[in-house]
DNA sequence: TTATAAACGCAACTCAGTTGCAAATATATA
DNA sequence: TATATATTTGCAACTGAGTTGCGTTTATAA
């Protein structure tokens, strides 16, 4: 795992305290976050404007992804290395738990290859399951 | 396909104008409504909560059932007759357009068995394809 | 015809996310 | 080390989807 500086200076971003704690937040997590979540684990006194703008940088940026959420809330997760700075290239299933309303990423489950029908052109799947997760059941 | 008075004298829902309007709207859409969409298509004057609180009954009766939206808008579509009256069951998998925003139902694809993966339980599935609709390419 | 439960409409609210702008700060450069 | 510059931050105000409360209207059953 790259440390939370390094991984913002090859971003050229600039290493503030906040982003670090947010990376490194999003490194120690086994499911995906939202921007409330963020305000609450990070005890900081950061405006919540602050934490939607560093969520924008870092998906720009191919650092963070977003994943399904139930009630519709923007949500991220951390990227894996296949994804470069400029390019998202995800492979693998979403796991929404519906007893703690968190989305986990299922590496090891990867997408169904679905052609092209009938006048439908595909770029892109999304394969997204629910259930409880192994903390909840 | 059940005329709207039909269904709703079925549903135990009262047949008001808007009802009506608002199943045949379903019916001859081949992509899924907003309730934006909705107001914009039917031409009443009716108040949007009038619109929401049409759509969760609906929901709740199991007639039309809730689909993916890029930019998170809840979307409703017309559920297919194997859902019955009190519960909703899809096996198709969900068509995003990414030209046009709308999305499709693809009643031809079915979902991909996925079995419980470490700890993870798993009770739905969801397949959701993004590209561009046959109208838009 | 009347009673009653469902449906409606208005107003006001909630809450996630956004925008504008000015102040602060990290960092590159002189 | 000082200075310039672009990035980041914080505040305030806004947007827009969806919700809630409540009193009124309407479809339908008794």
């Amino acid at each position: 795992m790259p440390k939370a500086e390094k991984i913002l200076e090859s971003f050229n971003l600039k290493k503030t305290n906040f982003r670090i704690e947010l990376i490194e937040l999003f490194q120690s997590s086994s499911s995906s976050l939202t921007a409330d979540e963020i305000k609450q684990k990070i005890n900081s006194t950061n405006d919540k404007v602050t934490i939607y703008r560093a969520l924008t940088a870092f998906e720009k940026k191919c650092l963070i992804h977003r994943v399904p959420d139930k009630s519709n809330l923007i949500r991220y997760a951390l990227c894996q290395k296949e994804c470069s700075q400029t390019h998202h290239k995800h492979n693998h299933a979403h796991f929404i738990c519906n007893i703690c309303a968190k989305t986990f990423c299922l590496d090891d489950i990867k997408l169904p290859q679905i052609n092209n029908t009938s006048g439908f052109k595909i770029n892109k799947t999304q394969l997204t399951l629910e259930g409880s997760c192994p903390t909840c059941n």
